[in-house]
DNA sequence: GTCTTATTTGGCTATTTCGCCAAATAGATG
DNA sequence: CATCTATTTGGCGAAATAGCCAAATAAGAC
């Protein structure tokens, strides 16, 4: 049966928060276990707010869950099929080519 | 070995392309066999030049390929794991329990 | 209790993305 | 050739997103 637009729509909001650079990057350090704040703030070389953002719409996109262990809160992914993920997505990422345009 | 940043901003580039409510409508449709642009339009109720420019991302992005036949554009999946994708979407999409904040 | 330390939230501007309209293009048809 | 049909492109205003700073919060240490 094809994809309801609401169904599209609810799909699209996850996909959304791995659409970023620095989100994709989070997830991708995140493949070898959790990570606290800090860590992850040193790795995306931004504000600490922003990447606190990022954490945060990742969080309630369902993409990751996080936990709160003395000082620090740690951030791991929901998910194990990220990994699945990412090779689908290099499977389109070709090196060179790419149709500009038809025909 | 670790993500690098330019790793992770080409594969956003196909993630962002399959971003949005509309265009993984349009991906999701495509899992059936190609369609044409008018039937795509029809398919997302939008605008022809807006359906148009979402294909053409698409397929920049290299997630969709088009070919000309008669007087017709049809336009297919590039890459034939976007059902596995959408498997690894849907676990990250539950359809309640979503961790509002950590604790 | 006060003082840190780690993280989140609010607010603001800058940038990007979206979607429509109108105009341009490509190619089939007569 | 002129004309029609399908699609793309240019341009613009509106909406969403990003990132910084400053302020707020939470919880552990003292």
């Amino acid at each position: 049966m094809p994809a309801s637009r609401t169904t599209s729509e609810k799909r699209a909001q996850v996909i959304k928060a791995l659409a970023h650079p620095s989100r994709l990057l989070i997830a991708e350090a995140l493949l070898d276990g959790e990570q606290c704040v800090c860590d992850l703030q040193e790795l995306v070389g931004a504000d600490m707010s922003t990447v606190s953002k990022h954490l945060s719409l990742m969080r309630s996109a369902g993409v990751l869950v996080c936990e709160k262990r003395g000082l620090n809160i740690y951030y791991r992914l929901a998910c194990g099929c990220l990994g699945d993920f990412l090779r689908c997505v290099d499977q389109m990422t070709p090196a060179r080519p790419r149709q500009k345009s038809c025909c």
